[in-house]
Order: C-alpha cells, then sequence, then structure tokens
RNA sequence: GGCCCCAUGGUCAAGUGGUCUAAGACACCGCCCUUUCACGGCGGUAACCCGGGUUCGAAUCCCGGUGGGGUCACCA
C-alpha cells in the first residue's frame, strides 16, 4: 500500500451527522496509519439543499473532532478543485467523451414522464428501471426535442447481461446483475453531473486509492463501476462501513435523539471521547484495552478489524466514556469547558476575575466525578450560587431534625469565626469539622450530615470539606446561620 | 416488492473447526472503600436466531428459513 489516498467527501447540505463523522474518522485513521494522505472534498452539487454555512459546519465540526486533512477545500491541494461545482468542465468533458464513445446518450425525457413511467411499472410489479425511450434517437429526433424546447439529460447506457463484481474490503465480493441497474443519468438538465458520475471522476483525478464510505452506498457502487469501465480507468479499492442504529435498530435519524457533532460539542462531550466512541463502532482492536487516544487510534487501525455487521449507538456508553475522560483530563481545561455552561445557566458571566475563576475551578474539581458531560456541570454547581438552600429529601428534613443539630451548627460557626481567616482550605475544613465532633462528643453522621445539609440542602453530594472550602467562611456561617 | 448487506448477552464486541462448561466493556444487581452521593475495586445475572447438512468434532464452513437493515430520484 505505497501509496494510500483516502477522502471523505460529504455534501454541504445540514450538520455532521455521526455517521459522517465515523466515516470521516475511520478514512483520516486509515491515511494516518499508512502514512497515506486524507483529503477533504465537498460535493455541493445538490443546489437547492447545498450551503456554504453548512460546509463551514461540517469543517469545523471536523475539525473540532480533531481530524485534520492533507488536502481539502480550504487548503488546497495538487488536484483541487475540492468543491464540486468548481469542477463542472471536467465532468463536461468525461461526459463528452462518454457521448462520444456512445457509452452515454442524451435524453429528452420529462420528469413527468419519467414519474409516469415509474408508476405504471411499480403496478404492474416490475423494476421502476428507465424504459429506454431516448436510447437510439436520430439526428433529426433530438432536433426535434431540441426546438420543442426539451433540455436533455445525460444517460449512461448500462451494458445489458453484465454481472457488475465489488470486491469489497469489508463485505468480500458483492455482484450485482446489470439487467436490474437500467440505464441512469449521470448529467442532469442544467449541465450539473449527479452524484455517481461526480465521484466517480473525482476519485478517479484525485488519485484516490480505497473509497472508504457508508453501505447505503454499496448498491450504488456498481454503476459507479460500470462508469469506471466506460472510461477506461482502474476502480479504487473500496470499503463499505455498516450502519450506525439508533436504538430501535432502524438507521440514526433525529427522532433518535442528538445526531449531529454539533450536539455532542455543545453540551460539553470532550471530542477525544466522541472519537474514541466512534472509533469502537464498527471497529474493535482485537484487544481488551477500549481507551485509546487518537495516536494509539492511529496506530491500531485497520480496515481488517471493521466489523460487518451494523452497529447500535449506545448513549450509555458514550456518557460512561467520557466521564472517564472527564475524571482525566486536565482541570483547566475542563474548567474552561464549563464556563458556557455556567454562564448559561446564569450563574456567572464571562469575563471572570481571577478570583472568581479560580472558584469556579474548585467548583469543577468538586464535582467533574458525577459528570457525564459538562454540561451537566450546572446542575452540580447549583448549590454553590445561592443561599437560599432548599431541602427536597425527607431524609434531609429528618437529619436537621435531630437534637444535636443546633449545637453542632453553633460550634462550627463560633469555630469558624475565630480560626480561620475569610477563606478556608479544604484541610482546614476537615479538622474544624473534627474538632467539632471531638468537643461535643460526637461523632460521624451526627455531625456532617447536619453541616452538609445545611450547606447544600442534600444528603449527597460533593465532598463537605469542599465544599466548604468554596462557600469561605462567609458563605458558610450565612448558611449555618439559618438553623440557629 | 426486487436487489444487496447483516445475524454471539439489553448494547458495543472478542472469537476465523477442537484450548468455548464463549473474553472484555457499557447498562443492571450485590459487596467493599468512603464523614454522603459519586469515583474506584471486587463479584454476579445475561448470548452463539431457527432448521438442515459437511465433519470424528461447528459460534466458527455450506444450504434453506426467519429476523433486522440498506437501496431502488434530474439527492448525495
Amino acid at each position: 500500500m505505497s501509496s494510500v489516498r483516502v477522502r471523505f467527501a460529504p455534501s454541504p447540505t445540514g450538520p455532521l451527522h455521526i455517521g459522517g463523522a465515523r466515516s470521516a474518522l475511520f478514512n483520516w485513521l486509515f491515511a494516518r496509519h499508512y502514512g497515506g494522505t486524507f483529503i477533504v472534498r465537498v460535493e455541493d452539487t445538490d443546489l437547492e439543499r447545498s450551503s456554504r454555512q453548512s460546509e463551514e459546519n461540517i469543517l469545523d465540526a471536523l475539525r473540532w473532532l480533531g481530524l485534520d486533512w492533507d488536502e481539502g477545500v480550504d487548503v488546497g491541494g495538487p488536484y483541487g478543485p475540492y468543491r464540486q461545482m468548481e469542477r463542472l468542465e471536467l465532468y463536461k468533458k468525461y461526459a463528452d467523451y462518454l457521448l462520444n464513445s456512445g457509452a452515454a446518450y442524451l435524453c429528452y425525457c420529462s420528469e413527468e414522464e419519467l414519474a409516469a413511467d415509474r408508476e405504471a411499472l411499480m403496478a404492474k410489479g416490475e423494476l421502476p428501471l428507465y424504459l429506454g425511450r431516448c436510447r437510439n434517437l436520430t439526428a433529426e429526433e433530438r432536433a426535434k426535442l431540441e426546438a420543442a424546447g426539451r433540455r436533455p439529460v445525460v444517460r449512461f447506457r448500462v451494458p445489458e447481461n453484465d454481472v457488475v463484481l465489488v470486491r469489497d474490503l469489508v463485505r468480500g465480493d458483492v455482484s450485482f446483475e446489470g439487467s436490474e441497474i437500467g440505464d441512469y443519468i449521470i448529467v442532469k438538465s442544467d449541465g450539473i453531473p449527479t452524484y455517481n458520475f461526480a465521484v466517480v471522476v473525482d476519485d478517479h483525478t484525485m488519485k484516490i486509492s480505497h473509497v472508504i464510505r457508508a453501505e447505503e452506498h454499496l448498491s450504488n457502487t456498481p454503476r459507479q463501476i460500470l462508469l469506471y469501465n466506460a472510461l477506461g480507468w482502474e476502480t479504487p479499492v473500496f470499503a463499505h462501513v455498516s450502519l450506525i442504529l439508533g436504538k430501535d435498530r432502524s438507521k440514526m435519524s433525529k427522532r433518535h435523539g442528538a445526531t449531529s457533532i454539533e450536539q455532542y460539542q455543545n453540551r460539553g462531550y470532550l471530542p477525544e471521547a466522541l472519537a474514541n466512541f466512534l472509533a469502537l463502532l464498527g471497529w474493535s482492536p482485537g484487544s481488551e484495552e477500549e481507551i485509546f487516544s487518537p495516536d494509539e487510534l492511529k496506530q491500531q487501525f485497520t480496515l481488517e478489524r471493521v466489523a460487518k455487521s451494523p452497529a447500535v449507538f449506545d448513549l450509555d456508553k458514550l456518557n460512561w466514556l467520557n466521564g472517564h475522560y472527564i475524571r482525566e483530563t486536565d482541570l483547566e481545561r475542563l474548567t474552561e469547558m464549563a464556563l458556557p455552561h455556567l454562564e448559561k445557566a446564569g450563574y456567572i458571566s464571562t469575563p471572570l476575575s481571577t478570583e472568581k475563576y479560580e472558584l469556579v475551578k474548585m467548583m469543577v474539581a468538586a464535582v467533574r466525578k458525577y459528570l457525564s458531560y459538562m454540561q451537566e456541570t450546572a446542575e452540580h454547581v447549583k448549590i454553590f450560587f445561592t443561599d437560599d438552600v432548599q431541602i427536597k429529601e425527607e431524609e434531609a428534613r429528618e437529619i436537621m431534625a435531630g437534637d444535636q443539630v443546633k449545637v453542632v451548627l453553633q460550634e462550627l460557626i463560633k469555630k469558624i469565626n475565630v480560626t480561620v481567616t475569610d477563606e478556608i482550605k479544604t484541610d482546614e475544613a476537615r479538622a474544624l469539622l473534627k474538632e467539632v465532633g471531638r468537643d461535643l462528643g460526637l461523632k460521624g453522621k451526627q455531625i456532617f450530615m447536619p453541616v452538609r445539609v445545611a450547606l447544600t440542602g442534600s444528603t449527597q453530594g460533593p465532598d463537605l470539606n469542599q465544599v466548604m472550602a468554596i462557600l469561605g467562611r462567609a458563605g458558610v456561617v450565612r448558611r449555618l446561620s439559618k438553623w440557629i
């Protein structure tokens, strides 16, 4: 595999989808594993739905995921341009070639006629293939149709009785009957190529060595192979990766919840965790490990270990994996990631003073072990932003009804006021609590629980010492005083 | 419906004819750790879709069925 050249070719018609992201990731990992070239090409021939806006979004999402490309729409390269709408003359050239060689022909059927044909065939229970009305038009007939204002499409003449074999790296050999294909359009009446044609011209002219894409394209592949043959080109190696399914085992779609990369980014997932998770959907290293840094993935990824069967997207597992990364990663980075969510929740407003920032950092440190993704930070740090402590649990209420409660809180307040400055360090908090217990002859739950509930309103939550450190002397005293 | 793909626990998956009384992970349950919850540690429940072959021997190979998925556009 001397010159591996692979591409990710999204059509800019919406945000980057989970499935697209995985295809991109597999291509990228494959390229990096073999020291090849990764290309990003934009397939924007669907004028109706394409936009520069989504192109930018997709590129941003890819970058966020940690992918980089050697050639592509924004970085250029020797085989550009990398946007299909900027390659129109190229397609024209090859379409003319096919027309001249007789491998393709002009078709003047209107969309209405075609729709009617299709319907009639379906009604008879037959395959809705093109009837071939324009297959052998004479020059006069063409002129007549032109004169009538008909704009032709270019149709590829599918060889009859041909069997097309797709040699697929993950599926093995798959064969299709040519008779089931039917002449298909390669250039629309507005002169813009269709997917099946443009993709072939591009993959060939960009010297793509391996086409790694989702299984939904498998049935398009014979059409493309026929085109390679007609053009006298060698086919790339194909590898069709199975689909990612939703919980109900149908293709991932909106109703399955968050399906765009953007949404995961916005919820505060770590890109390397998402990449790790996506890599494990349909690929496995064969070992028992499953936490892989991008570098490790590049090193271990091969197409041979890509599974054939579709995989259900399991949010629970993603959450677990992301939580794992959250616990491992740098606190500074996590704090930065938490900021927008805290601001959105109305707890802070950004530019933060150094002091405030440090405080937020302490909060993040205290709650990170509870998080699956950073957006959840807000609900967990809520307790630090309001002195109006609400008790919701019955158990907490019972605790506060204890006989010793008032004394304990009073004692704590007393000690805090005489022993510390405005700041409370966590070990100071620990010592303080211990002292209270010792002086009062109480232990364990009897002192910690009332303090916890008085401070946070709940019997559960972050480490009490950290809570006190975050609240500071003033905050602690304020909250405890309400119970005196 | 035609064509195509797929089929190991609820989910991701290891497994390529014997070492499978089938690994690991998520989820779930239990125990431990712990001034709470969580994290972490330990343990547990749980699977080779069905039926025929081939073979001394099949989760692994073949055929059929069933189930799931994809695709059948002047979308990509």
